[in-house]
DNA sequence: GTCCCTGATGTAAGCGCTTACAATTCACTT
DNA sequence: AAGTGAATTGTAAGCGCTTACATCAGGGAC
């Protein structure tokens, strides 16, 4: 059914290996008779067929990336960034999603099915124990997004940065009773950001109270969604507490936060002030400021450490750390004077 | 380097017919032999590989999908649902990317390489000339998403069903002057969602003011993005059109359009009342009222139909067409008595 | 005209696996 | 004790391609 090397082969009058060589831009072939394999290749519709091509070589065109969940902008942003830098190869991309740490290991061991990637690229999973063990042992490329290990090339952002940008700006404006609403503190961007944010206060002399932090692992993704957002916010509220700052571990959540307000009398930003962290597109439209990671461009850098690991494998392991950026919009005030 | 079925038969003392076996579920081998070679291939931590075996079975278990954007919402989420139901099978995603439709075609020739992919799902790719040709000539199961073709299995959402619910609901509050923010008239979903409102209206003897509609294919992906939406609602201010009403083809326009709403003097939804198409998540957390796809279950349900139709290649062509719900939210008002 | 070199092409041996078919074993029959 | 058939295992021929090595023709150099 297929048409192979020896159909075109047969009919153009000549043997496999010079129509693989043809393929294979192999200069060894004279002009006349490449030309003239390319004219019956054409005319049969000759494929070459991608697995014997790959067996045949001992190697693969294709990287497989392991995401916790495609619907999450994020993930879907940074594998954009990928897949535009990755175009200008002849490279495929292989998706596994993992929704669950538990299932990270069961993901990869599929992506490292010897023969089926060339590279891995790992999203937002610790690699321990278990997962190091069997990185190890295939001695594959892998790039780390979004997390970090001494060992395996990474990219990531600077959480701590941003909290501490975040902790900077909301005083700037005048905040002086924060809140924080964190996702699941196991995650480990989550925690730097608050960790940040802390130590962005306390260089001014501001502590976070241990009842205005509100910790939600609640949903899908650590807590990174919008419910989690709407409940944390939700029971601040009927807590009786007031603060005049949140800074939330991610767009999503201050959205849902900000839906919880709207049921409220406290006005944004005159009554709270709200800083986010992704910049997700709708953060514009919702006015929300927030600290930009630059997703895409986190995306084809990972490709492209991917690539320079593949090419050369010996090369010290390199780590990038990309600084969010603060975008004020209007979910919090000017600049106040100090 | 990587260890192969001879290794394992070598040291089990079998042949690798029977490894071959052990591993294919075979049902002729013995237990004790099973468990023998079972043993050593834990210990020597084999792992078949990939293409040697789709090579051998002139099969593969992985296929493709293309998608023009995996940062649009829709897309990604539908590819969760997909992926949710492959997650129960052996078989991996690949996806492709092509953000216009000029770039589908080369990315289907890639997903169409030869032992590459046992079936391909196409994204809302009209399939015209050179991609019918190419799909028909490769023999490959095919089923197309949020698009149609007779000859194809396909999934979509009934759009004209969508534009008419979008327009009875708005009349039914009250609305009597609406306008549209329409995506790209090429994309056929938002022309079938103009014409489904269209015929909304007509039918209570209402007509769209021509004015009233804003076309709009600015920015990626067909003018679905927000800040078509923005520019959109914008234009339409200022040309000093004050509709009762807005019906956006896409969630993500409306909230562009609620953005522009919010620097004038009309509010929503007292002045005007919004209506958008596809439920995103954030949907719920700006009050957006809309129409729902059941995006996940449209990406399960369109691998389930790839699935038959790899298995039963002479089947009838199926096509299952979703009816959008609407969300009712606080864009829109309750209903007014008529 | 012979020799040698070069460039073009062919031959054949894999790559790691599946699987039809052959071979072997073994428990029973007869 | 030989024969039978079922169960188990082995042999070997691919799957479609790449590539080291062998072959071959043609063009100087002598």
């Amino acid at each position: 059914m297929g048409i192979t090397i020896y159909d075109i082969a047969e009919a153009a009058g000549v043997s496999i290996a010079t129509v693989s060589r043809v393929f294979n831009d192999n200069p060894r072939v004279s002009e006349s008779t490449r030309a003239a394999v390319m004219e019956v290749a054409d005319q049969l519709g000759y494929q070459p067929h991608a697995s014997a091509r790959s067996l045949a070589r001992q190697q693969t065109e294709t990287i497989s990336a392991i995401v916790p969940m495609l619907s999450n902008y994020f993930y879907a942003e940074v594998l954009k960034g990928l897949q535009d830098r990755m175009a200008e190869t002849s490279f495929d991309l292989l998706v596994y999603s993992a929704p669950t740490l538990d299932e990270v290991e069961g993901q990869l061991e599929k992506a490292l099915h010897r023969g089926r990637s060339a590279g891995v690229m790992l999203f937002s999973a610790p690699v321990i124990d278990g997962l190091e063990q069997r990185l190890q042992q295939s001695d594959i490329p892998v790039v780390l997004v979004d997390c970090y290990h001494p060992a395996y090339d990474s990219i990531s952002t600077d959480n701590r940065r941003g909290g501490e940008v975040a902790a900077d700006y909301l005083l700037s404006t005048g905040v002086r009773n924060p809140a924080v609403l964190m996702a699941n503190p196991h995650s480990v961007p989550a925690s730097h950001r608050l960790e940040g944010f802390r130590h962005g206060l306390s260089r001014q002399g501001i502590t976070l109270e241990e009842d205005h932090l509100i910790v939600s692992s609640m949903g899908y993704h650590d807590g990174f969604n919008e419910q989690a957002g709407y409940e944390g916010m939700t029971k601040l509220l009927e807590a009786g507490i007031k603060p005049d700052g949140l800074f939330a571990t991610s767009d999503v959540q201050a959205i849902g936060a900000m839906e919880a307000l709207r049921h409220s009398d406290m006005n944004i930003p005159e009554h709270i002030q709200i800083i986010g962290f992704d910049d997700l597109p709708i953060a514009r439209y919702v006015g929300l400021t927030t600290l930009r990671q630059p997703m895409s461009e986190m995306g084809a850098r990972a490709f492209e450490l991917l690539m320079e690991r593949m090419t050369r494998p010996a090369n010290t392991v390199a780590h990038t750390v990309f600084a969010p950026t603060l975008i004020p919009r209007t979910t919090t005030r000017e600049h106040v004077a100090v």
